[in-house]
DNA sequence: TTGTATGCGTTATCAC
DNA sequence: GTGATAACGCATACAA
């Protein structure tokens, strides 16, 4: 296993290390036949440089760091599928990092980037969702942010200004309450998400809002909160339909709860959306899969990513960037309401 | 943007740069006011060493690269969930790569790795499953393998012997056949996969040889292959309804495109299981998310990615492990069949 | 066009 | 206990 250097490969040719690395960066004429003579070496023994050593001189990684919460929620994966292509082509590696929604991982994950030297931090879910974030979480994130740029999507560290690009989910809400009342509900629930999250924070107030606005009640056991996944959709939804005046329609945070709830009504023997009008949220591929197909709102996940990687980019080459970049959302009108 | 070394933390402290190093990694005794004294400088200025100047003399990274084909399949972040998990607990961390499928893209991936000094190697789909794979992209691994272990998920280097770990994709096909032939069907389609893929031919092979000891007809059109997506399955039950003599059942290659089967059956006003029985492969979240909920096969895909990362892990330490583990796959029955 | 020498930030081997 | 100093593998300024 012991490795291969550019001084194996000097001695075999009869050169210098210097010309060796001058042919691996054509950094710098080499006489046609020396070149050649050296990268047949190289070819030969399959050597590759070492990227470690490489990096320590020339303080250049080309490595970004993602923190994501969780893969088994699409919407992350088509996040930083946005993000790395867009890498890519600057010429970037993504380092991703699956914090499942653990602070204490977001920590070790923290650091280990750090020490690994990445050029820039993408950062979802988590701490930056939290409204009640301990500082010294919050500290870690700006320690790391006097060393290296970092963008958030979706989230913010409340009180300290950061790169973040972010949905107007006040907005996407909106979007989809004017729907479901253009379509005659008034009797509105609001399924999913976690009191505990900005983002639910932000979609709840939009919700009652609109409620409030529209002068339509707003009942406490047609809200429920829960978490983000399938199984809460249909507990959720399950806790509702139990109730002696649900909903004519339901809202839910994400598509996964939106899913899960329909399975819930249906499996009650309700008609979607004749008797129960549903809606889910980040129109992730399975919305469109679903059967009737899912009525949800677009973030544009994909563009997400790589705006923050554009953004992580630009600051990377110390260019001023504006600080907040605000998506608009899209409401996609199908069948389930 | 200067980073801070140990000498600049040696300075402060007035001591050598041994002895930071020293209270770093606590390789050896320091006296308790001078460690104090040198952890405060470090807590002072947040200063973390620099991995890569670490990794460079220890020679070790503790990182282990996986290349994965389709984060948008959750199929796949379900493994390498149970790979992380494992690699955590091992103290290693896990280079995520999506690969798209795509071989160069693979290959970019594979020499990024090995320059960036990985110890182990975990491969998923791509070439490794490809029936036509150019001796080249093989050679390609096997060169890898020369330096560094590497473990194949689901996959094969045909012709030459690799470290894998895999489900009996055979079995689990004939547990999901036998399933629906004890529920009496005998016109049975497959949907979906490539032809150009091994586990596509391993599970065709599978069905065949059960519909034919069977004595069961086996229509060309019941067997529609394509891809692995929902838009796929979607668009071949269409065609197969579309034809004069539809089967009673199909199994799918995964539950992604039995999930668009299942749209495309109720869509055109069919019952399931009654009229058409449908059933997946993989046991994804999304199985029992359906409605009706999807029969399946589980996979045991967390513990494909544990299993894996062990073998590497046993490998790194110059253990002898043996080449080929192979996972039992069980059949979920749910409502779709 | 090519070679020599030095530095990148750590750890490790010696001495003291 | 602590301090010089030589690696680790590569890139580069400076010479030649």
């Amino acid at each position: 296993m012991e490795s291969i250097t550019v001084y194996d490969i000097a001695r075999e040719a009869n050169v210098s290390v210097a010309t060796v690395s001058r042919v691996l960066n054509d950094t710098a004429p080499v006489r046609t036949s020396t070149r050649q003579k050296i990268m047949a070496i190289i070819e030969k023994h399959k050597f590759q440089p070492n990227a470690l050593a490489r990096s320590l001189v020339n303080k250049k990684t080309g490595m970004i760091g993602v923190l994501f919460p969780d893969s088994s929620n699409m919407f992350f994966p088509e996040v930083f599928g946005g993000a790395e292509r867009a890498a890519q082509k600057l010429g970037y590696t993504l380092f991703l990092c699956n914090t499942f929604s653990d602070f204490s991982r977001e920590s070790e994950y923290l650091t280990l980037l750090r020490e690994r030297q990445v050029e820039g931090l993408i950062f979802m879910g988590g701490r930056i969702n939290s409204r009640h974030c301990p500082d010294a979480l919050v500290q870690e994130v700006l320690d790391i942010q006097k060393k290296i740029p970092v963008v958030l999507i979706n989230g913010s560290l409340p009180g300290h200004p950061c790169h973040r690009v972010k949905t107007n989910e006040y907005l996407g809400t909106e979007l989809i309450m004017q729907h479901l009342i253009d379509h005659g509900h008034r009797h509105i629930g609001f399924l999913g998400g976690s009191g505990e999250t900005t983002t639910t924070f932000e979609k709840l107030q939009a919700f009652r809002r609109m409620m409030h606005a529209n002068r339509f009640p707003v009942r406490k056991d047609w809200v429920r909160l829960g978490d983000f996944s399938i199984d809460c959709g249909y507990e959720l939804m399950s806790q509702t339909l139990e109730h002696r005046n649900p909903p004519t329609a339901v809202m839910c945070i994400n598509d996964y709860v939106a899913i899960g709830a329909m399975k819930a009504a249906i499996s009650r023997g309700l008609r979607i959306p004749e008797e129960m009008a549903i809606a889910g949220f980040d129109d992730t591929q399975l919305s469109s899969a679903m059967n009737p197909e899912l009525t949800t709102v677009s973030q544009h996940s994909e563009q997400l990513g790589r705006q923050a990687m554009a953004i992580l980019h630009k600051l990377i080459q110390k260019e001023k960037v504006k600080k907040l970049t605000v998506l608009v959302p899209k409401l996609i009108v199908r069948q389930s309401t």
